[in-house]
DNA sequence: GATTATGTAGACAGGTCTGTCTATTGTCAA
DNA sequence: TTGACAATAGACAGACCTGTCTACATAATC
């Protein structure tokens, strides 16, 4: 049967990609060398640069999976930690609370990429636009679902707060920026459903 | 006279300390080698590992340059942005929106530095750490000038808020974020201020 | 059994990087 | 003049990097 071949093609495909994930968050993609990645994934050049065509290539099919299961992992919790629509907007922070907590927690794999690679040509920057635009749109379908007022202003002033509690977390190694966050953003939409507004 | 010895020693430390500025904040720290530097500041390799003991004390140097240069840049531009003590604290974010504007403006250098370097115990990230406990108290000073209550609260607020938008402009290179921080901190301020709490 | 596809092992080229070394020049001061 | 010092120019070692190449092994398919 064809699943024995394409399982054994993507069994090879995912120890790679696997691997790089771990040393790329970890270290960084730049201070990770392709030669790294083939010994600790235990696979040979070739392999790798048969299903990547480059060590770029690579950093851009990491990234992608990394959009792809993050999204779904942040999605999850948030409906996980709040039902009610009201509630899943804040929710969004004690999902970051979560997230910073990790012990390898190292911020923001997006970020850190893009800041590494520099080049916002280089499709890994790319990847990383798109997964905050993709973030941008998840918060503002809950912030629509809330019925909160000006939705798309208060959905910026969300995301800048979310992507500051990151890198402030990232930088301390503590998750305190989490909860700072929160209750700032909380006070931006209790004032902004009171009347005087 | 010792003048002419001691200018003319500066001169070449100086000369490396600029190149060094504009190489590592245009293309990072990593992605900028020794032999660029020489090169595009016109001096010898010996010079430099005369005046630095190693690339990454060089790298020290450059954000503990940047640190100075930089504080001494904002608190300038906050303080001509506005006069009155309560105007102040809004006036970081005009400052951010100046700098966000500059057409070289490529993020943080701290930011971008620590995250390239990656380990914590690198001389360059503790002075990065340094500049962030600097901002902080800064604009600390400026809060409580203005009588703002839950002083430390408000400005560990502030901070995610002028961090994020430094990440958010950078990636989009633009400078909006800017103005929706500021919009959120005015709303943190005022709401603070009313009665309600 | 022959063919095709996939993976392995590792040598290799060609480039980069940091940091050291030597030989030489220029300049100031005693 | 002589000696001390700073800077220059550039070769060099040793390590690392990406990407290519060849030779071989394995396993499924026709």
């Amino acid at each position: 049967m064809a699943k024995t071949k394409s399982s054994s093609r993507s069994c090879v495909r995912d120890r790679i990609l696997t691997t790089a994930s771990e040393l790329f968050y970890k270290e960084g993609v730049q201070n990770v060398g392709i030669d790294r990645i083939i010994a600790e994934s235990g696979v040979a050049k070739m392999s790798l640069y048969n299903h990547f065509k480059s060590k770029d290539a690579l950093i851009a099919a990491w990234l992608q999976q990394q959009d792809e299961s993050w999204r779904t992992w942040f999605q999850e919790t948030v409906e996980r930690l709040a039902t009610q629509p009201e509630d899943r907007v804040l929710a969004i922070f004690d999902a970051l609370k979560e997230c910073f907590e990790q012990p390898d927690f190292r911020g923001c794999a997006f970020l850190n990429s893009a800041v590494e690679l520099v080049d916002p040509e280089h499709p890994g920057y790319q990847v990383s636009l798109e997964h905050q635009q993709a973030t941008f749109d998840y918060i503002l379908s809950l912030v629509k679902a809330a019925n909160l007022p000006h939705a798309e202003e208060l959905t910026e002033q969300l995301v800048i707060l979310a992507v500051g509690a990151t890198v402030v977390a990232m930088m301390k190694r503590n998750s305190k920026a989490a909860m700072q966050a929160k209750q700032a953003a909380e006070r931006l939409i209790t004032q902004r459903q009171s009347p005087l507004n």
